[in-house]
DNA sequence: GTCTATATCTGGATAGAC
DNA sequence: GTCTATCCAGATATAGAC
């Protein structure tokens, strides 16, 4: 809370995150322009565009504002926290939907996603894994476990199975992901059982 | 190869589609318009539209063909044939592009994707699971293993995969995919291990 | 900082001739 | 079946006034 215009600035622009937030969130990516936006922020297109450079700009900042309140959110041991997450991101589809076209959109390197994404993948394995390391160093989890391999499935399992729930709801992904950490987790070092089944 | 005008004309439809895929192949998909394919196809704007009601529907018939050109090269036992397409499609990452791209517009029930998506994902599993339950009847593979929830895991994890190799190829989808399912397929059943490690 | 107005303009879809 | 021509819609981005 500065005081100034920089400070104010900073502010608006929050205040813009918000509520393009919850716009997105109820009407979904494919439906939503940047009038829309502007109409539900109350504000001109071109007011809009001056606090962010671009359409793409802005829907990556609201990415980036999600990120932040869902780690504010998280809580607990690592990998239940991070199923969490994808518990709570599924009452919210229009921005898994954002999500989604962001992720596609980012393959091109010119792309503001681009670099996003790419950061997030850094930051989100690299947390995950380390937590999974302590887990190791506790003697909770099996140390025979690659757990930057094991944080890279996480997070291309949690982004697959988001995109196809999008898709097909039916499923239930936060269940899925546990079962998949349940079986995978499993120690599976020579001391902990025979080498074939009797 | 019929005669006559039918047969001509869904002959011609296969030729725009192996001219499309290539071209997409070559360019990605957000580089390709419909005048870049018309073109690279050999025809007019209008002509190419005269098969394809609209560019949405091209693409998901292009993504039909990848399919079955992927299953008629599948061959060996199932989850290996499986990563061995995933391999494959790293070579053409124009389609991959293509492919993340449709399964993110598909969210919209009225996207001509939508229906593609759900019978792949449908016939996928189906198939995958089979495999997997056969593996269990010749006694190959765990009996416990849940054999549903495998195979969608797998496509998701595959998928999940593939969108993030087009913003990072640093990662060996392949081997990922390799290393899941070695330590997921493992036995866990009691009578194979001890309840705890010693 | 915000609005109005506008410049483009890309691109998909359509109509009708041949 | 294929082409030409055109239309039209929707959207972004920009310029300049207040």
């Amino acid at each position: 809370m500065k005081r100034g215009p920089y400070g104010k600035g900073i502010e608006r622009r929050e205040q813009i995150l918000d509520a393009a937030l919850r716009t997105i969130a109820a009407r979904g990516y494919s439906a939503t322009s940047i009038a829309e936006l502007a109409e539900a922020v109350g504000l001109s297109q071109g007011g809009l565009l001056h606090y962010f450079g671009s359409k793409e700009e802005l829907f990556v900042a609201v990415l980036r504002k999600r990120d932040q309140s869902d780690l504010a959110a998280a809580h607990g041991p690592a990998p239940a926290a991070f199923v969490e997450i994808v518990r709570r991101n599924a009452t919210v589809p229009g921005l898994i939907e954002l999500f989604t076209h962001m992720q596609a959109a980012a393959a091109d390197p010119r792309h503001p996603a681009h670099h996003y994404m790419l950061e997030r993948y850094r930051l989100g394995t690299e947390g995950f894994s380390r937590a999974l390391r302590e887990m190791q160093e506790a003697g909770e989890l099996s140390a025979d476990l690659d757990t930057d391999a094991a944080a890279t499935m996480f997070f291309a399992l949690a982004d697959g199975l988001q995109a196809r729930w999008l898709i097909d709801p039916s499923i239930d992904m936060a269940a899925l992901l546990e079962q998949w950490w349940q079986r995978y987790s499993e120690d599976t070092s020579i001391n902990s059982r025979p080498a074939k089944r009797i």
